[in-house]
RNA sequence: GGAGGGGUGCCCGAGUGGUUAAAGGGGACGGGCUGUAAACCCGUUAGCUAUGCUUACGUUGGUUCGAAUCCAACCCCCUCCA
């Protein structure tokens, strides 16, 4: 199977600029490719995990991904797909963002001494020293007002009747000009992006074309949405973050096991490395149990990014849990101390200081709305407190909010 | 700069002096059914030291027994004109 027929299979591509001629360069030569990410985020979410995903396949046949971070985009702000104009980040966030953004990559790519080692390249150190003079003669002639206005990014927001700076408006040019930068110092040839970036992806093919007389290929990814038809990457505390630190790798275990079933065998071909002639039996099978396909996607997902050890955690700390048999250690854990009983603990306070809710009141609205269990007991009093005996007693206490989140407390 | 329109809870959106913590929808969360799924049904959806209190309709003042609703100034957004 070629790399693009498997592209194809595993559900990458959504758009080409010319399919055909594409094949045809990567059959013949290993390419250098890239795909740009902005740092407006402390991390990335699963929204971003098909373009890592497509790179990692692109590497994984030979080619050279260049991750491109938008250090120097980052302070315009992408219009596309957003209501309003974002904050502007500080420098220092920048950079942070940008240092966050790597370890993920490092993850998913290798950046080490093969061949067609992964590379990292920075927009800010070619946007930052433009001038603005001669950036407007020598670019600013290629991009007509005309056929701006009429991208959808743009396009959407004035309908809305948002509006719409001239910083931001000034994006996509410098998106192509990106391309244009990489095509010339790293010899790229192609831009990946979800199907969002198609317009800023042409801008730049057209660039190259117009300045240099010379071929390029834009490649969208589909939008990924769930059954239901909504954007990917929510769950009950947000966006489905691909960082241990703002979602544990329990979470996200749970993220991938809680999926549609429409979607399991679409996201097993998109997130995870299993052999195609494993999955086409997976698509061939009348008699698969579809939880064991999400366990086993939840497993291969975890692995990829948090490895072996962390998903297997996961998915213990969850048979445990759900099979109702045991407490795992792994749960997020609340440890308390003799001297805290000297005063009445609440359940509701419990369930806030762990973050299962925002208030006192939510915490306690749960409760009436028989939503809480302590020791897989329902509670019925909002006024329910917790006991340093019964903790004792039982060595530690389970409470759930609702039938996924779980937490236990310990004495110290 | 001129003329007009607008700013309501997480979002959309109704409300033009009193039972409005604010209709309706969406989303989210909880319950039921199930399979840790979907669909469907029910409930919740400002905070607190809680049968009460406090804060809320762009901001700040004013009128009034009483304001999201009336008045004034200011801020912001949109459309058209210059």
């Amino acid at each position: 199977m070629t790399l693009f027929e498997e592209l194809k299979f595993r559900g990458f591509v959504n758009q080409c600029t010319d399919e055909i001629a594409l094949i045809k360069t990567i059959k013949k030569k290993s390419i250098n490719l890239y795909i740009g990410f902005d740092c407006t985020a402390e991390s990335l979410h699963v929204g971003s995990l098909i373009q890592i995903m497509i790179m990692r396949l692109f590497q994984k046949y030979g080619h050279t991904p260049i991750v491109l971070i938008g250090k120097g985009t980052t302070r315009i702000g992408d219009p596309s797909g957003k209501d309003a104009t974002r904050k502007m980040l500080t420098e220092k966030e920048i950079d942070e963002n940008a240092n966050n953004l790597k370890k993920v990559f490092n993850k998913f790519l290798t950046f080490k001494s093969n061949d067609n080692k992964a590379i990292y390249r920075d927009n800010s150190k070619w946007l930052n020293k433009l001038n603005y003079v001669d950036f407007l003669r020598d670019f600013g002639k290629h991009f007509t007002i005309n056929k701006m206005l009429s991208f959808d990014s743009v396009k959407l927001r004035l309908d809305r009747e948002q509006s719409l700076s001239f910083v931001e408006f000034n994006y996509m040019i410098f998106q192509a000009y990106d391309f244009y930068e990489l095509f010339i110092r790293d010899k790229c040839i192609l831009q990946i992006g979800g199907s969002d970036q198609w317009g800023n992806i042409i801008n730049g093919v057209e660039l190259i074309r117009r300045t240099k007389s010379k071929n390029s290929f834009g490649l969208t990814t589909p939008l990924l949405t769930n059954a239901n038809g909504e954007k990917m990457g929510k769950t009950a505390d947000g966006a489905v973050w691909l960082d241990e630190k703002l979602l544990s790798s329990y979470d996200y275990w749970q993220f991938w096991r809680n999926v549609d079933d429409r979607d399991v065998l679409k996201f097993i071909k998109l997130f995870t490395d299993i052999d195609i002639s494993k999955i086409k039996e997976f698509e061939n099978s009348k008699s698969i149990d579809i939880n064991k396909l999400k366990s086993l996607l939840a497993d291969e997902a975890t692995t990829l990014l948090h490895g072996k050890e962390n998903a297997k955690k996961a998915k213990e700390a969850a048979n445990k849990i759900f099979s109702h048999k045991s407490i795992s250690d792994d749960l997020p854990t609340l440890t308390l101390k003799h001297s805290d009983f000297n005063k009445k603990i609440f359940i509701y306070e419990l369930i806030v200081k762990v973050g299962f809710s925002k208030s006192k009141s939510e915490s306690r609205k749960l409760i009436r709305g028989n939503g809480v269990k302590k020791n897989r007991i329902l509670v019925k009093d909002e006024m329910t407190v917790v006991l340093e005996e019964e903790i004792i007693k039982n060595k530690e206490l389970l409470i759930s909010v609702g039938k996924k989140k779980h937490f236990r407390i310990i004495l110290k």
